[in-house]
DNA sequence: CGGATAAAAGACTCTTTTATCTGATTGAAA
DNA sequence: TTTCAATCAGATAAAAGAGTCTTTTATCCG
């Protein structure tokens, strides 16, 4: 519905590693993958990006895997965002049009401020620590 | 961002058909086309299905096209989007989960109730009238 | 009335994007 | 040097979007 099935899939990643993984622990994406249904080599791809974004840090080899490369409360949502979908904007018009002309509005531009400020709020503001306070999501 | 291109199409189309053509004279599907930069076939096919909801109405042979079927004020947003993409949704889980669990919602489940709760409200209680009342809209 | 024509409806195909799967490569640990 | 697990390259599948062509139905014009 806003965010796309990667971006989904990187959150709740990212959630289940900062769970379920000790600070100097690594996460095997075997076991994500497994854990939460998501699909292992799609799951690799986007892991990858969440570790060149700097989010995640990863090694191989036995005992490899993937953990947080920095505290929760450091991680914007943001990021996690922007990280697996680069393109991600809530600045678009709605109704598809290049350029959003704020001069002269559309009742419908002018509607959408309200839900675009609070979603740009949440995705802006929130960190993965703020996320984790409110403890267990279901299924994982 | 929200709506998909096939919902962004239609609520152009409409209001360009609300605003260009005469109450008992029809818009040819060509010209909305022509004019908004829509794929012909495509939007014959999203128009069809305004045409089945009841929406639009549409007459063939010369000097055919489509039609606003109703007062612009008796069209709900909620209306077009449900026509054209029927699985519409903003019930859905914002981390893909199948089933939202209201008892014991994370962060985010938190956090989304409000953006959704104004989309809902733009969605479901927006009628054309509404959006046309606010004048032109740029590329129209 | 009857054929020419205009325009929507419908059936297919093609392209692009997003999502998923298969398999080979690299590197760290044991 | 074997083994485990991430990385990387590429093919395939599914969905959304766009294009081609045929059929149907209404008007027009003689
Ligand atoms: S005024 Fe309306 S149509 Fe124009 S860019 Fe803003 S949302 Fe889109
Ligand atoms: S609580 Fe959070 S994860 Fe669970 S259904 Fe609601 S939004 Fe989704």
């Amino acid at each position: 519905m806003i965010f796309t099935k990667s971006t989904k899939y990187a959150i709740r990643a990212i959630i289940f590693i900062a769970e379920r993984c000790e600070a100097k622990e690594n996460c095997s994406i075997r076991d994500i993958s497994g854990t939460l249904e998501i699909p292992f080599h799609f799951l690799t791809k986007i892991l990858q990006k969440l570790t060149e974004a700097g989010i995640l840090i990863s090694a191989k080899g036995t005992h490899g895997g993937v953990r947080l490369n920095r505290e929760p409360e450091d991680i914007l949502l943001k990021e996690i965002v922007h990280a697996v979908d680069s393109e991600y904007s809530t600045e678009e018009c709605i109704l598809g049009f290049p350029q959003c002309d704020e001069k002269n509005p559309c009742a419908l531009h002018y509607m959408w401020q309200e839900p675009r400020r609070y979603i740009e709020r949440i995705i802006g503001e929130t960190t993965l620590n703020d996320i984790l306070k409110n403890n267990e999501i279901h299924k994982l």
